[in-house]
DNA sequence: TTCTGTGCAAATGATTTGCAGCCAG
DNA sequence: CTGGCTGCAAATCATTTGCACAGAA
């Protein structure tokens, strides 16, 4: 698979618009971070590498993979947006625990056919989704 | 079926709270109302016919219609929370147009369960989910 | 009377934007 | 060179909160 730094230069180059230290920076630093992490998030770990970058630097550049395909926004109702890598990850949705915000990435076949099939019934052609179901893992539950 | 004032009554009561004129015209231009609508549009209405409620009690009392269970909140991922009544209402998802943002409400039992099991499976008991499906509607992709 | 509720304005928190200088192409 | 990019601070936008007064119970 093509290296994701080259994914980013290509939307570039196709955007008229250009590479620069900062974004090769963020978005390394976003593709090797785990998890769901917010625009403030990756600001923190981004100030340890290159101190020099500001935080409009980092929502702009978020904003910007997303648009190229490499992060996803998503929104767990907390009021903020947390990115997750996209590029070479199968898509899923998300199962989020409300006690200790522990969350698990899910996916089920079925469903998708199912929600295609729903959007098709009502005239719609679908063209994407989000599902968060929310619930209490095993973990809170013994505890 | 209780009437919503009621309803609201009863929970107010049964926290210690109390009724007010603010409350009630609030919970009633926002049952009169269609559709999903944000706090500030309430207030807009609010504000027609009594002018001197403040946006911020239309805030509050749209968090506490919320929590009466007779409003629930949505989020079409505009930024802004929206409100439709949930009193008397059976569950649904939405369904909503990309390009005009229409909203269909919709429900599917099937997908429900899969819902259900797909928790269960990982451990989870669920207690809520969302699930919103976004596409194009029929009069756009015909305009 | 006793709190809770309210309106107002100020505060908040996440995100965006204006701007002057910087730098990639 | 030139137009996009950056850091900074100021600006937004939705929502929340502090406060002094008002009004349900």
């Amino acid at each position: 698979m093509k290296d994701p730094q080259d994914v980013l230069l290509d939307y570039l180059q196709a955007q008229g618009l250009k590479m620069t230290p900062q974004r090769r920076t963020i978005l390394d630093i976003f593709l090797e971070a785990e998890g769901h992490l917010t625009a403030e998030e990756i600001y923190d770990r981004v100030k340890g590498e290159e101190p020099g970058i500001g935080q409009a630097t980092v929502y702009r550049t978020m904003k910007l993979l997303a648009e190229a395909g490499l992060a996803k926004e998503v929104d767990f109702s907390e009021g903020v947006t947390r990115y997750e890598p996209e590029y070479g990850q199968d898509h899923h949705d998300h199962l989020i625990c409300e006690n200790c915000r522990k969350t698990i990435e899910i996916c089920d076949e079925q469903i998708e056919k199912l929600q295609e099939e729903l959007a098709t019934k009502h005239g719609f052609k679908l063209t994407g989704h989000k599902m968060y179901l929310f619930g209490i893992c095993e973990d809170c539950r013994k505890a």
